[in-house]
DNA sequence: ATGGTATTGCAAATGATTTGCAAAGACATT
DNA sequence: AATGTCTTTGCAAATCATTTGCAATACCAT
């Protein structure tokens, strides 16, 4: 089943309804990589549905965050990106030159749970986030 | 050398002023924990000057950012924080209930370097961040 | 096709952070 | 200690991302 078929099926049975808004804007994202800001999303979807307002888009993002179809992402201080959930826990890298955003999928998180310096913190992790910040394949070839 | 000493010093070293602003704010991170808000900096540093401007603690603030001598960190959409930047690297457990943010220092990073998988991206790495959101052991005792 | 409810568009509010500018302050020099 | 220069501050307004109230509209079950 396609990422947009899925995204639909889980508005429906969750009782939102299926509004064109909502469906280009799951199309936006389903057919490209992103992560996109807000304002990219706005963009990308004023293509097929001109006219769309702002509040519909950040709106329905929160929404898809909150059923689990779309990741937000705190990358830096300006503004938060959004993308497709991946089906697999990932981390990210980022580019500083050309500010590509990708996923990787290799995660510390096990190994470090199991440390005892970590046990003895006594704290209980729910989430976490992991993220490197570099230079790219593609940009270091330009140079 | 105390936290406080050596700021100041940076500070003249690099031909900036010593203003009453810059000490108070550096005092207010020097003494406490944090990391605080450019808000609760505002707030902490108003009992010792009070007439400060928040135009004055943001500008500060990022001006101790980029001499190395706070911490900017982006935990969550809604504000930055700054602290007093510690001496070894670290990262940071953060209570989802409390909101206490807590260096740990432990880090994944050396070892995921040399993973295969991590080879194989051909990305130069810069900077890393790692942070585990969670419930501390204070907010767990009082459930 | 109709009606009830969720959703949208719009315009205004919000909250964090930044900026232009004139006045005040720091500090090297006399 | 007084002077002059260059920084820095306070203030008010701007900016930018994001949120919100409300009346008009669009879904979709019936
Ligand atoms: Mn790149
Ligand atoms: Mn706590
Ligand atoms: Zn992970
Ligand atoms: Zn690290």
């Amino acid at each position: 089943m396609s990422n947009r078929i899925n995204a639909e099926k889980i508005l429906k049975n969750r009782g939102y309804k299926l509004t064109k808004q909502r469906k280009v804007i799951i199309e936006a994202l389903s057919n490209r990589g992103g992560p996109y800001t807000a304002n990219e999303v706005f963009s990308l979807v004023s293509n097929k549905y001109s006219g769309i307002n702002f509040s519909t888009i950040y709106r329905n993002l929160e929404l898809l965050v909150k059923l689990g179809i779309v990741e937000k992402l705190n990358i830096n201080d300006e503004c938060c990106h959004f993308k497709l959930a991946g089906k697999n826990h990932h981390h990210h890298i980022i580019c500083n030159k050309c500010g590509e955003i990708k996923e990787i999928d290799i995660c510390p998180f096990k190994e470090i749970v199991n440390i005892n310096k970590f046990k003895e913190l006594d704290f209980q992790p729910i989430e976490h986030r992991f993220e490197i910040f570099g230079i790219c394949s593609k940009c270091r070839s330009k140079e």
